[in-house]
DNA sequence: CCGGCAAATGCAACACTGTTGCATTAGTGG
DNA sequence: CCACTAATGCAACAGTGTTGCATTTGCCGG
């Protein structure tokens, strides 16, 4: 069983966890990998199925919420509730491939879609208030989910 | 003790639920008043703690739950997930005052605030889509929850 | 290569939000 | 006033997220 250098196997996600001044523990680094390489917003319960790597032990429910707090606090992830009101998780950064044309929101499946139109300006804010995000949500019902048939690709 | 003739005591969300075509009901009557005194819009929560009105028995926690629904269903109320996940219920007309303005919403407190700024439009939808509803919402912290100062009055 | 300490984990128990089943009650139309 | 259906109350449950605490582990200095 060859055993190759630390450094060399290092992941990217390992790399990002370290440079945010965290602790690089395996669960990070898993839980990282899986939202860099999803297409969409994650919900804890889909990173709970996750299928458990290479002989690695499934994660620990709780554990798993503090791991994503964790990438939240140190930037390296984000945290939005979606239409049925669980919370979904992205890598940072994901959101700049999606910054420059607005979505839709499906309110039965919770799905996100990528529409072919930009986002408005952000507005002005009153004193004291601190701007964090601003979201141009279209909701309704995704053609898988309507009455009728046959769904788009997805985000 | 002297008792008014039923039409002339019989409120307004009494008309609008009777209008609607379903049963009149003390629990359909106290939440709809609720919702349309309500200066914004109400967790579930936020109602079952309401005042139990004139020696009204507090309504149950499922009974609310439904009432919340049939509401909805009959176009009477509108259903939104707030920024913690929780869903929250306005009267149906109520969202016609705040139709030609933009909202703010607060991560912290859950709060949605009015802002001076006109709503851009809806963009063309794939097919098979069903729009429903559109939401331009600015998040971030208020006034209150920032790490500074006093608040504006709310939504 | 070792300790040692703080941070992270696993587990149990809990809180909050929302749902389902079912027997009972109450609104409505005749 | 009756009968029929919709609505209610209650109990039990499911899903999501949190807290406390004992144990383990990443990481750092020696
Ligand atoms: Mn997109
Ligand atoms: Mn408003
Ligand atoms: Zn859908
Ligand atoms: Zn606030």
């Amino acid at each position: 069983m060859v055993r190759a250098s630390a450094t060399a196997e290092e992941s990217l996600s390992s790399e990002l966890i370290r440079a945010a001044g965290v602790k690089v523990t395996r669960g990070r680094v898993r839980v990282l990998d899986a939202l860099r390489a999803a297409r969409q917003p994650l919900s804890h319960a889909e990173m709970e199925a996750l299928p458990a790597g290479a002989g690695d032990a499934a994660i620990d429910r709780v554990t798993l919420y503090r791991v994503l707090d964790s990438l939240v606090a140190c930037g390296l992830a984000l945290k939005a509730v979606d239409t049925r009101g669980v919370f979904r998780f992205s890598a940072a950064g994901a959101q700049r491939r999606h910054a420059d044309h607005i979505h839709f929101r499906c309110t039965d499946c919770g799905g996100v879609f990528c529409l072919k139109a930009e986002p408005p300006p952000p507005p002005k804010l009153p004193r004291g208030f601190r701007l964090n995000e601003v979201a141009y949500d279209v909701r309704g019902l995704c053609a898988g989910c309507s009455p009728h048939a046959a769904s788009p690709a997805r985000a």
